[in-house]
DNA sequence: ATTTATTCCATACGGCGTACGAAGAAGTTA
DNA sequence: TAACTTCTTCGTACGCCGTATGGAATAAAT
């Protein structure tokens, strides 16, 4: 006998699904509002400031509501962070497919790159089952479809997307914590070099970074900052489709 | 005039600098511990139970000192974890690079995985200056100096590193995630799918994923399991080599 | 009209990081 | 030796957090 379901997945689900039965006529006094807006304004301060921000006191508050009144559309706030994450993957609609294999596969990173910065929060979730709600559903079958019949069996389909996603949400990820570590301490990035960076080149003269040293600065000339993500993206991006049509090629 | 530099910077580096000056000769009682050791029962309890794990207060409990007495080693909590990550990456003694280049790019994602499941909550550490700890220093220095003189520029040699820790790392994440979230909810993945593919089922049928599940069964026969970390780096890394290496030998 | 299920919410509990200030220890100075 | 200064240790407290509990109001079912 199998243990009870997740509730949360029924909660995902919510609008596939048909009426539950029948008539579901509830007894109780209507709620105010749905989950739909509850999450809404979950995923709006989130977006503004940030995953952390996002209590149940703050919710509660943006909505007008009581914070245990939260509760009676969510059932707590890890299972709310699930409907936050497949609502804002709904939001954006998924573009159709090229004709070019590499253009597909450069699609498949790029949306995923451009929905992490739209909800860098999505980088902040952790701890909560992977994510298999309806939106995450089709986004999955919309990514296999982009290397379906290509040559690749089922399992380097899978890999392929893998692959593409995690790279371009690593190169999400890096850019965020830049952001992050400064809404935390309050100064910026080129502030924080400017208070710090002669101290920092004092303490690293007692060693020996000859190449680091070297490429640090040849970096830092080129971006006019300690990185720079969008080529980044593109020199990986560039590696790994010609790797795997290197990899198609060679069947 | 720029800001007060980071305090954590020089406590970062407080083994390679010599003595700040002629005699310290501090005043008050002799602390009982040693930066270090606070530093090794932080690690130790992030090591065994995750990075939230690791309140003030129980780490002076391991420490046998009061909640504020932590304080007098450390000046918060963001800066101790800074101190943790510098000297968890000094853990590990840094392999002797082969000759075969893509020997030495594989071990650049290799040793990056490694350490990162040997200390897991690295993934959880976020919202922290970048790490400019020695230990960092020196490891940018050796996986730089995997991918000097073959041909790459300044550049091309940093975006390399990045894009294969990169992607190392989010393989060990996405591994990473679904360990978290078993201890989040206390229940492992197996009970979970158990418990819900039932359910899951019945919902994905209103609607059609053809390739989707597909895949995912091939994908769930092949691992008995919903993913295979050590597969997903093989394939990837394979590819990510191969792009490389062509991209080098296009010149 | 009564019962029952439901919403909304006030209160409270045990956690968190850390500001503040008191007590005592160990150097420096008179 | 005595007074002063500086530093460590730590108890207390503040304002956050997620959420358990239970009471009052409400609406459907009986």
């Amino acid at each position: 006998m199998p243990a009870d379901p997740d509730p949360s997945l029924r909660l995902l689900w919510r609008h596939v699904t048909p009426a539950p039965d029948g008539v579901p006529a509830r007894r109780g006094p209507k709620q105010k509002l749905t989950v739909d807006e509850v999450v809404d304004a979950a995923i709006e301060i989130a977006d503004r400031e940030g995953l952390a921000a996002v209590s149940m006191r703050s919710l509660a508050k943006q909505l007008g509501l009581g914070a245990m009144s939260v509760y009676t559309y969510v059932p707590s706030r890890n299972d709310l962070i699930v409907l936050m994450v497949d609502q804002a993957l709904g939001r954006t609609e998924l573009p159709p497919l090229p004709d070019e294999l590499a253009a597909r596969l450069e699609l498949i990173a790029r949306t995923q790159y451009a929905d992490v910065r739209a909800h860098p929060w999505l980088l902040e979730v952790a701890g909560v089952r992977p994510w298999l709600g309806p939106h995450s559903a089709d986004r999955y079958e919309w990514q296999l479809s982009a290397v379906e019949g290509v040559g690749l069996d089922d399992i380097e389909m899978d890999q392929t997307v893998s692959l593409l996603v995690g790279f371009a949400t690593s190169i999400a990820r890096a850019e965020h914590q830049v952001r992050l570590a400064e809404r935390e301490s309050g100064t910026s990035e080129l502030e924080w070099w400017e208070a710090n960076s002669e101290t920092l080149g004092e303490l690293m003269a007692h060693r020996d970074y000859p190449i680091a040293g070297r490429v640090g600065s040849a970096a830092g000339e080129a971006y006019q900052a300690a990185s720079d993500p969008a080529r980044e993206l593109e020199y990986g991006l560039a590696r790994i489709i010609d790797g795997v049509l290197a990899h198609l090629g060679r069947r």
